[in-house]
DNA sequence: TTGACGCATGCCGATATAGGAATATGTTAT
DNA sequence: ATAACATATTCCTATATCGGCATGCGTCAA
């Protein structure tokens, strides 16, 4: 079995830096193609390619106009992301008071060996 | 280019569900490796290699006990992807209606700083 | 010492990228 | 009808998976 896609699933989508770049500028309003291309330095059709994938997982919507299309996001695909990460917030908290301790304790040591 | 490493970073190694669930295993305290294999029904090369991402990217420590290796989260790595995804918290939520106002709020607030 | 155990690594195969260039599709304007 | 514009798609290449399976390599026990 090879990697899962990533249109298979907002998580996937969301691991490239550009993509979450493009999800940033869109909770400034909806955009057309060309004006998300520019904004982020990269040339249209790299522009089309990671929105084809945002659309694909649902991350943002299109709506036609003219023979422009507008992409809007549409972040409910990030809330389980963001609820599955919320579940370690105890524990990066926690993490750094052990680490604290740890360093704490090697000092020690190193005063009175 | 291709697709970014998995060990690229936290946001790659976190988009392989069974990732995941090492992750959330480990909440409940260090496990060597067989262990999290037994538990997360995989063989144990498997577990190993998905080990071995989440430790290149330090979203786990190890430490060696006898022949064993004991496995232990380290979540401050998910901070980042944590705050990130909550900068779309307002919009999901919100209909889509809202959203559109928020939108507007946003270019009033623009135009007067 | 000889196994048995715990773990890591190597190789294979199928698949899927991301970016760049060229091109196709579709819409508006002249 | 034709040109200009906006966007999507296709082809390309280099690279990196993920799972299975076999194997290498320390470490502990009899």
């Amino acid at each position: 079995m090879a990697r899962a896609a990533t249109t298979a699933d907002a998580w996937n989508a969301v691991a490239e830096p550009q993509r979450r770049r493009i999800l940033t500028l869109l909770r400034g309003g909806e955009q057309p193609v060309t004006e998300v291309a520019r904004a982020l330095r990269m040339d249209q059709p790299c522009a089309s390619k990671h929105l084809r994938v945002l659309r694909e997982v649902r991350l943002v919507r299109v709506r036609e106009e003219g023979r422009r299309r507008l992409y809007a996001l549409d972040a409910r695909g990030l809330r389980p992301i963001h609820e599955w990460v919320g579940g370690f917030q105890r524990f990066w908290n926690e993490s750094f008071a052990r680490l604290d301790a740890f360093v704490r304790e090697l000092a020690e040591e190193e005063r009175k060996p």
